[in-house]
DNA sequence: CGCGGCATTGAACATCCTCAATCCTCGTGG
DNA sequence: CCACGAGGATTGAGGATGTTCAATGCCGCG
C-alpha cells in the first residue's frame, strides 16, 4: 500500500507548498495540519480556463489553492478584461464572515490547479490565526494593486508585480532567492496590469536589457529584488508584527 | 438642558446618516441601535487634512465614520499619491479579525469629519452582520477601483466614480435621485483616478456638455444614474442576497 | 512538415501629461 | 462696499506614454 502522506510531500520529503505557506503565516497545531493535509488529499483538478466560481453567484465555503495559478476576473461587455488579483499556493478563496455571500468575482484557473475545500477556522486558534493573516495579506494586495495601476507606469508596474510575485511565492517556498515559475503569457501580464500585450511586451524587453531579470520558458529570475524594489519604491507587505 | 438626542436627528428628526447606514445593511436591534448612538454622541471632531492612522502602526480599535468625508491614501518618495478609497459616512475604519494588526495605509480627512469608535460587534447579531456586509462592500469597492484604474478610460472612470458615490451615499440617505454633496477638489478626485486634474477637469467638462451631469459649488446631480451606468457598463456592488 | 499559440517588431495614432498662464470665487480686511 | 489674496478651476500648446493594427518570428507538438 503507498504512504498516505506520499501526495503531500515533494521529492526531497517538504510538505507541499500551500501547506508550508499556511505554516508560514501562523505556526500550526498538530490538529490543524492534520487537518489541512486531509483536505489536499481531497484537492479537485481543474484546467486552465475553467471558472471555479462565477461572479454573483452564492459562495459555498472557503477553498485553498493546493497549487496552479488562479485568477479573480471582470469583464466588461465590450471584451475589456481586468485580472482584479492572482491567487497561488496555499492562498484561499471565498473568505468571508457573513451568511449567503455573494461572490464579487469570477475566478478562473489560468494554468492546470489543484483546489480543495478549506477546513474550518474552527478546528483551531492557530489555523484561524493563519486565515486572518492570509485575509489580511489579501486586502494589503488589493490595495498594491490600486497603487500600481493608478500611479505607476507601464514599466514600474511590471517590475512591481513580479516583485510581489516573488514574495508571495516565498512563503510557500515557491521562490527563493528571486527565481520562481510563472505559467503566464504577456497577454495575461497585460490584463492584470491594465496595458496591451505588446507594451508589456516591450517594457519586458528594456527590462531584460537593463539586466534587471530574465524570463525564459516559464522561469523569471529577477537579478536583484531587494534593489530593485528600492529603484521602483516598492515595499513588501506587513500586516502584523510577527511577520518580517 | 438640551434634548441629549438631538445630535442624532437632522431637523426633520430622522437619525443621523451613519447610523441610517447600518440600519440599511441590516435592520438594528434597539440594543445595537442605541450603543451606536452612544458611540456617535462621543464622536471626535477632525479638520481637512489630519491623519487619522498612518500606514504601519498598530491598528487600535474599530471607527466608524459618523460624518464628512475620509481617504485612505498611499504616497511615493517622488510625490506621486494615489487614494486608495474613500471612506463616507457610517462606513469602518481597520475592520480586522486579527491581534496586533498593522494599519496597510494611512488614513486622512478630506473635509471636516466626525469620528467615533465603533461598538463592538458582540454587542448583538445584527450589528455583527451589518459589520460584515459593510466589510463585504469594502471588499467590493476595492475591486470596483482595480476595474476602474486598469480598464477605463478617463471619462469612464470620472462617471463610474461618481455613480459609486450615488449609490453608497444612498444608503445613509445622503443622495437620492442622483443628486449629493462631493467636497471634494478635482485634484483629489485626480488622485484617486489615476489621472492629473487637469484631464480630470476636461473629462469634467466633457460630461457637462454632455448634459450628463452638473457639478457646482460642491453639489453634484447626475442626470440620469441608471442610463448613464448602462452607458458605460457600471454595475453597482452587490454582496448579499438581502440587499438590492 | 505544418499548425497553433505566443512573442516580437514597426508605423501611425490616441490619450493623457506637463508646464504655465489666466480666470473664478469667495472670504477677509480696509 | 470694494480691493486683495488664496485656492481652485480652466485653458492652451507641445510632448510623452501607451495603443492599434498588422505583419513576422519562434517553438513545441501532432
Amino acid at each position: 500500500m503507498t504512504n498516505p502522506h506520499r501526495a503531500l510531500s515533494d521529492p526531497s520529503g517538504r510538505p507541499v507548498a500551500a501547506l508550508r505557506r499556511l505554516q508560514s503565516l501562523a505556526p500550526l497545531d498538530a490538529g490543524a495540519r492534520a487537518a489541512v493535509e486531509a483536505a489536499i488529499q481531497k484537492a479537485q483538478s481543474v484546467s486552465p480556463h475553467s471558472e471555479i466560481i462565477a461572479e454573483g453567484e452564492t459562495i459555498q465555503g472557503q477553498k485553498l489553492i493546493v497549487s496552479g495559478w488562479v485568477a479573480r476576473v471582470r469583464q466588461l461587455s465590450d471584451g475589456r478584461r481586468q485580472i482584479l488579483g492572482f491567487l497561488l499556493p496555499g492562498e484561499l478563496i471565498g473568505v468571508c464572515h457573513q451568511p449567503e455571500p455573494l461572490a464579487v468575482s469570477t475566478v478562473v484557473a489560468l494554468s492546470d490547479a489543484m483546489i480543495c475545500t478549506a477546513p474550518s477556522a474552527r478546528i483551531s486558534h492557530e489555523l484561524a490565526r493563519a486565515y486572518a493573516i492570509s485575509h489580511a495579506l489579501d486586502e494589503a494586495q488589493l490595495l498594491a494593486s490600486i497603487m500600481r495601476l493608478g500611479r505607476l507606469d507601464a514599466y514600474e508596474r511590471i517590475i512591481d508585480l513580479l516583485l510581489e510575485f516573488n514574495e508571495r511565492l516565498a512563503l510557500s517556498g515557491l521562490a527563493t532567492g528571486g527565481n520562481f515559475a510563472l505559467p503566464l503569457t504577456q497577454e495575461i501580464m497585460a490584463d492584470a496590469l491594465g496595458l496591451t500585450a505588446v507594451h508589456v511586451n516591450r517594457m519586458l524587453q528594456r527590462a531584460r536589457n537593463n539586466g534587471e531579470l530574465t524570463w525564459r520558458g516559464g522561469q523569471v529570475a529577477l537579478r536583484d529584488p531587494a534593489t530593485l524594489a528600492e529603484a521602483i519604491g516598492h515595499q513588501p507587505a506587513r500586516v502584523s508584527k510577527a511577520l518580517g
